[in-house]
DNA sequence: AATAATATCTGACTAAAGTCCGACATATTA
DNA sequence: TAATATGTCGGACTTTAGTCAGATATTATT
């Protein structure tokens, strides 16, 4: 444990350095590191401005003159929110847009000069970033919903065949094809789709489809290595069955492999029970829950 | 790759943040982190004021203003180089070893959290912090002499003779006890027992010891897993080379295992040859190399 | 309806970091 | 020996980040 500290600070002393000099390739554009901050938490459809605040723990005032600054460039607008009129949203105009793309762009460059200069060892050293910044967002996870052949449910769904493949003799990726061509059970106004987000990460899917009226299946539940044993699957599971309750479903079921003990593990601490065979292989171990 | 860089990029948000936070915990005894950063790289022996310039790449002018701040509060001294009197070298006094002692309890109780939080993951952490630590500070790593005995050599041994255990069959940790009880081999004038440091992380050694008064033997040539495929072994094989041929030996001799196979690449790749057996199992394979 | 709480904004202020310049002593080169 | 380069120093200055208090509008509570 004390040599895991002391490593710990050296990650730390390495890692302020090359962010020290992440900081000043900010600067290349001629604006301070606190306004590209705020900037770039400003969506485009509109984000809270408490939430901004929030997010990078900064005084409502040093908030307020970042985005009337902002605004004097045109790079975002604010208006009041009809819901309650003392909040304020900010929204990314057409010019912060290509402004933020202007950042990205650079942030790109050194990334990629970052990732070239780990040579041989790239996977790994991006595999540990992941471990890394996975376990710092930990408390900034979010779930949400998202349609079943946007580009982060596919990556989703493919890591997840992947697993499987791997972990289940006898399967094959072909068996697999994505996009998915039943994708729209998944849909709403009868299925759904969730996506857990670490930042701009999708770390972990799981989803939802009809079998009759009041019957659902719960399928694809997915969480990225990186993100394992945090109790994310958990936190997935829980959102699901609440869509499902929200829909009307009074009953799930769900068919898993007997190679995926961890899932099965999680469905049974959570109230799923085995029940009778309703699928093919490579299912083999059949639960259901009562909502 | 693009992804790769969106999920660096990712890693770099995330630590910012953290390291962030970081920043502000130095601010509890009162000294603005530019000068705490200053006041680390100031060793007790001395360090040049050069280098802390360039290694936190600070103007001169600034430096200058922490260096008299640090001398006015006793923490450091500062003297002139008596070969190049235009350079000046600083010294922590005592009162700037306790105060960097309390800085480390700050760092020390930080760490310990993030690493609690990490649970069962928290190897895994670790080894990764370990791989980009010592990536981001690569173009940093030195190479110093120690004694075998002290606590870092210690630690290169037995990582060096858990390797051994592990990749060659039938071997046992026992049989090679720490401290070595040969040790007086590997230290001056004779021998020599090289370090290679990433910060403060022993990441490599090789050591020498004399046969007879022209040839010396290389041995326990070790990289730590985060820090291979980056050159450091060719590395410390040239540091050592080189000590030898100031010691004036003209002959080099070692043995190996062939389960090594990367160590024995690099062997022939820098000049080294096979030769006649000249030890005893686990040794099966003895190369040698002129001066 | 009065009061308290909340969200934002503005202005005044401070601390920290960093830049630029010239002065000075010393070392190196022509 | 003269000219040039280098390393350090201190002063004047700017930028950035952050704090604090008060004003205003809105919402929630009593």
């Amino acid at each position: 444990m004390l040599d895991a500290i002391a490593r710990l600070r050296r990650f730390n002393r390495a890692v302020t350095r090359e962010v020290g000099a992440l900081d000043t390739s900010f600067l290349g554009r001629g604006r301070p590191l606190g306004m590209v901050r705020v900037l770039q938490l400003v969506r485009p459809e509109g984000t809270d401005v408490a939430l901004i605040r929030d997010r990078l723990t900064l005084d409502s005032g040093l908030t307020s003159r970042f985005l009337r600054s902002l605004e004097r460039e045109g790079l975002i607008e604010t208006d009041t929110d009809p819901a309650d009129r003392r909040r304020r949203i900010a929204r990314l105009t057409t010019a912060g847009q290509a402004e933020l793309a202007a950042y990205e762009a650079i942030g790109h460059d050194r990334a990629a000069r970052l990732i070239t200069k780990a040579g041989s060892r790239a996977d790994e050293v991006v595999a540990a970033m992941d471990l890394i910044a996975t376990l710092l967002n930990r408390d900034q996870m979010e779930i949400r919903e998202a349609d079943p052949d946007s580009p982060e449910a596919l990556a989703c769904q493919r890591a997840y065949f992947s697993e499987l493949v791997a972990r289940i003799p006898g399967l094959h990726l072909d068996q697999f094809p994505l996009p998915d061509p039943k994708a729209d059970s998944y849909r709403p106004p009868k299925g759904r789709f969730l996506v857990a987000w670490s930042d701009n990460l999708p770390v972990g899917c799981v989803s939802l489809r009809p079998l009759d009226t009041t019957t659902a299946e719960v399928k694809r539940l997915w969480v990225h290595d990186s993100a394992r044993g945090q109790g994310l699957a958990r936190r997935l599971m829980t959102a699901i069955e609440g869509e499902a309750r929200s829909l009307g479903y009074t009953t799930l079921k769900l068919d898993t492999n007997s190679a995926l003990t961890e899932a099965i593990k999680l469905y049974r601490a959570t109230g799923w029970s085995d029940i009778a065979p309703y699928t093919q292989p490579p299912g083999d171990t059949w639960m259901g829950k009562t909502l």
